[in-house]
DNA sequence: CCAAAAGTGTTGGTCGTACACCCATGC
DNA sequence: GCATGGGTGTACGACCAACACTTTTGG
C-alpha cells in the first residue's frame, strides 16, 4: 500500500467489523496495521473496493483473504465520508458488520499470524474500550485507533444493540443452529446488551415468538455439558 | 452531463429522497430527468460528490441548488454499490433521507420549474407504487424509474416506517414545531406508517414520552381552521 | 334566528399481552 | 449450580365509549 495515493479522486474502500461473543462477552476484530499510515496501530481490517466488484464483493474477498469461513452473515453499516479521515489521500469507508460464532473464528485464527486478535468490548462511565490479554486497553474516542475506526466500531457496537432485539441477528452469534440451548442465545444477548437478562421473561419471549411460528423447535435429546439441569437443545429452521 | 463517465475509476454520488406528508400522504419529490441516461425518467435528486467535500456537504449543495431551504432533517440512508446500477460508467451512490413540512416544500416548488414533482406513496399488495395527478401510476420493482432508485425508495419508506416509533422524525413533518396539535401528528403517523392509530392511545404515548420529559408543552388553546373543537397546540422544546 | 346535526378534539375505561421482578422446582 | 417454570404487578396497545367545542344545516 502506497503512502500517497493517486490525488484528483475519490478512493473507496471496505472496512469490516468482525463481531462474535467470547466467553460472555462481545468482541471484535481487530488487525494490526504493517505498514504507514498508521504504522503498528489497531485498526479494523479493511481493502479498497475494485473497479469491477461491489462492496459487498470486496467484503467477501477480504474476509476470504483472512478467514477460511463461509456463509456468513453481512450487513452495511455506514459510509464515512470525511474529508481528512486518510491521510493518504480522498478515501471514504463503507463499514460492513459481520457476525460469526467465536468456535469458528477461534479456529481460523489458529492458522493465523499474530496480527490478528480478538479484543473484548467493554462499557464503562466514559464510553465504550476495547481490551486484550496483554495489550493496552483503548479506547473508541482519542486517537487510539487507526483512522476514524473508534467511531466506526462505537457506530456499529450500537446498531447491533439496536438491532438484537428485533431482528434473528442473535442466532448467528450460535456455533451450531443446528443445536443450541436457550441459555445460550441468552448468553448472547447479555454480551451483545452488556447487561442481564430475565430468564423467565427471555424464554417466554423467544418460545413465544419463535417456536409458535415454526422458527425454531426443540430437538430430541437434552445436552449434558458441565454441572447444572441438562439444558434443552433447538434447532433453528431453515 | 456526459453520456459516458471517465473510465477506470469509481465514481460517487448522492441521491436524495425527499419526504413529506402532503394532505395525509406520505409524498416524495422527484425530478425529472434532462439528460440521457434515462432521458425524461423520473428520478430521485442526485449529485456527484466533489473531491473537497464530504457527503453530507454534497447533499447539502444539492438541496441549496434545488430548493431555497434551510435546517432540514438529513440522514444517511444506505449505499448502493451494484455493478451495473450506472450506464454511464462505475457509481456508487450514496443515498440519504430528508424531512421537509410540506408547507416549506410547496413553497419552494412553487418558484421551481415542472421538473420537480412531489409524488404520494402509496401501498398495495403488490408493493409500493407513486401516484401524482396527471402522471401514470410509478412502480418500483420494474424499470418505471432511472437507475435503481426504485429499490433505493423501497429501502427509504422502509427504515422510515421502522423508525418513526422509537425517534423523532416525526416532528420533522411538522410545518410549525412551535404551535402543532396531537392530530397533526397522528397525521403524520398515520402517513408514514399507512394505517389508522388509535387516537386516544396515541395522545397517552406522546405525551407520556414526551410532555412529562419536558421535550414537548402545551401552549395557549386557538381556535384552528375549519369545523371541529379546537386543537389544544404544542410547543417542542429545544 | 334558533336548534339540531355533523365534524373534530379530548378523555376515560376495559381487556389481553408482554415485560420486570421474585420465587419454586428439576436434574 | 444451572436449567426450567410459575406467579404477581405494571405498562402499553387494541378496542370501545363518552364528552367538549365548533361549524354547518335546515326549519
Amino acid at each position: 500500500m502506497p503512502e500517497r495515493l493517486e490525488p484528483g479522486r475519490i478512493h473507496v474502500a471496505v472496512d469490516i467489523l468482525i463481531f462474535t461473543v467470547r466467553e460472555g462477552r462481545l468482541s471484535l476484530l481487530l488487525a494490526r496495521r504493517k505498514n504507514p499510515p498508521f504504522r503498528n496501530y489497531w485498526a479494523l481490517p479493511g481493502r479498497f473496493v475494485g473497479l469491477e466488484e461491489s462492496a459487498e464483493a470486496a467484503v467477501r474477498k477480504l474476509l476470504a483473504e483472512m478467514l477460511p469461513v463461509r456463509d456468513v452473515y453481512m450487513e452495511q453499516l455506514y459510509t464515512f465520508t470525511a474529508l481528512n479521515r486518510d491521510p493518504r489521500g480522498r478515501t471514504i469507508s463503507m463499514a460492513y458488520m459481520i457476525i460469526l460464532p467465536w468456535q469458528k473464528l477461534q479456529a481460523a485464527l489458529e492458522e493465523e499470524d499474530v496480527q490478528l486478535r480478538c479484543f473484548g468490548v467493554n462499557h464503562d462511565a466514559g464510553g465504550l474500550y476495547l481490551t486484550a490479554e496483554g495489550e493496552e486497553a483503548i479506547t473508541l474516542t482519542a486517537g487510539d485507533l487507526a483512522f476514524d475506526h473508534g467511531e466506526i466500531i462505537r457506530t456499529g457496537v450500537t446498531r447491533l444493540q439496536g438491532k438484537i432485539d428485533y431482528t434473528d441477528v442473535s442466532f448467528r452469534f450460535l456455533s451450531d443452529t443446528a443445536a443450541f440451548s436457550l441459555s445460550e442465545l441468552q448468553t448472547v444477548f447479555e454480551a451483545v446488551l452488556d447487561t442481564p437478562v430475565d430468564s423467565s421473561n427471555f424464554r417466554r419471549s423467544i418460545r413465544g415468538r419463535y417456536e409458535q411460528s415454526g422458527r425454531i423447535e426443540q430437538t430430541v435429546q437434552a445436552k449434558q455439558q458441565g454441572r447444572g439441569r441438562p439444558a434443552v437443545l433447538y434447532r433453528l429452521v431453515k
